[in-house]
DNA sequence: TGTACATCAGTGAACGCGCGTTCACTGATGTAC
DNA sequence: TGTACATCAGTGAACGCGCGTTCACTGATGTAC
């Protein structure tokens, strides 16, 4: 970091950008100024104008930093896994649960990158930061079809499945329905993600010890009817 | 209705909701003001005051009204099922097709249930008509077990599998990631809807062909082992 | 090294705005007798 | 049936508030010569 960019202040914009954090964790995104992001960095109402051009920027910054910390984790959740013959399920399972984890921990960051609204007019290519933890979900599930741990074909199904699988928990989790539990689950969120990650994991692994769905054509014509009619629709 | 309860105006609290409604569709629910949904509805900025006592009334009520709605398009959707041996299953993936549907159908509403911040206040038990629609939710996977179409036991990892991937389908795409297509999913998001309903319900097919999983342990150790881990961390 | 100047990061006052909510009111509707 | 009164659903003015943003400014830091 050059002496530049710690002017005056040391690091006003990131002083700003933990603030708005602290703020967004305490009350809400929706509830965040900047002013009072200001105020909690002890300086004047005016000062971050110096370093964002306007509200949008500042939390457009936060989305941006939000997708590079998100596909970090999952980076490093993958990594993480010892090479072996199960090793590419097993880091798909990691990646779903380093989202999860990610969300719960980061929860004001993970709020706003899926509020587009708050960091429109700023982003002119809004969301494209999600493009590095995709590409991360594709490589996984890519490598556990070449192993013959997930069906061959056209990956973006499953892809589609795992990312709306991980991310609508961590919604649940987050805005309220699961985290209220009125419904029983009595657990905590990490339980829940692993709950979900297994339970993926386990369909797609009891599934793949037949060779391939066509092989089971003649055994099970109604099963097999469904079943292409679902996923080519 | 009562001839009081559409007095004066007509009524004046459902112009009332609608017009919310409308507005939050136009320009997002943070955007929402007592003040705009007066104006919309064609009355003084006060009037919504006789039959809301604050703004968080009006939104918990949106809310309700959300949620009583999911549940008759689930319950719709999945009577119009024909009776027969596959019916339970594709009860269950017209019931997850019902809940995209009418999250992309009416977002507004769906940004309102699933935004608890906002309705805080005037709900003391917030986000308890999320039970009906979970009933169903619960109710269709146990039939599936029932009929073999589902493995057996504790339902509860496949209802909250089920429910994360037909919710965080429909949160990316209102969100942005999914709506945007920087993916190259390049699709409808009914089509969507169906490659992830399609996914999971083929998926737990294929796997079901074989008795139970236990009926498998010796011919893949190593799948055993992880699968029992995962779901019951 | 010293000096003159440019730039940079902050301050403080002020703007106009829309908000939620309160208040006193008005006129239409309903009701007791 | 008519009359007196209560209730109810709306109006319009006013409140205080915090917001985002603009403006002219100040003093610290950097730089050319």
């Amino acid at each position: 970091m050059s002496r530049r960019a710690t002017y005056h202040h040391g690091d006003l914009r990131r002083t700003l950008l933990d603030a708005s954090l602290a703020l967004a964790e305490e009350s809400g995104v929706a509830a965040l100024s900047l002013r009072e992001v200001a105020r909690k960095a002890g300086v004047s109402h005016n000062a971050p104008y110096h370093h964002f051009p306007d509200k949008g920027a500042l939390l457009a910054a936060i989305a941006d930093e939000g997708f590079e910390a998100l596909a970090r984790e999952m980076t490093v959740a993958s990594a993480a896994v010892p090479d072996g013959p199960r090793a590419p399920l097993a880091r798909l399972e990691a990646c779903g649960l380093a989202y999860v984890r990610y969300a719960l921990k980061s929860r004001a960051h993970f709020r706003v990158m899926f509020r587009p609204e708050l960091a429109q007019d700023a982003c002119v290519t809004p969301r494209c930061s999600m493009t590095r933890p995709f590409e991360l979900l594709v490589e996984s599930i890519v490598a556990c079809q070449r192993a013959g741990q997930l069906p061959d074909g056209d990956p973006m199904p499953l892809v589609l499945t795992c990312w709306s699988a991980v991310h609508g928990l961590a919604s649940l989790w987050l805005d309220g329905p699961l985290s209220l539990d009125p419904k029983g689950f009595g657990k905590s969120p990490e339980k829940l993600a692993a709950t979900v990650v297994g339970t993926l994991s386990s369909l797609a692994t009891a599934a793949m010890v037949l060779p391939a769905p066509r092989a089971r054509q003649g055994r099970d014509d109604g099963a097999r009817r469904r079943t292409t009619r679902s996923t080519r629709e």
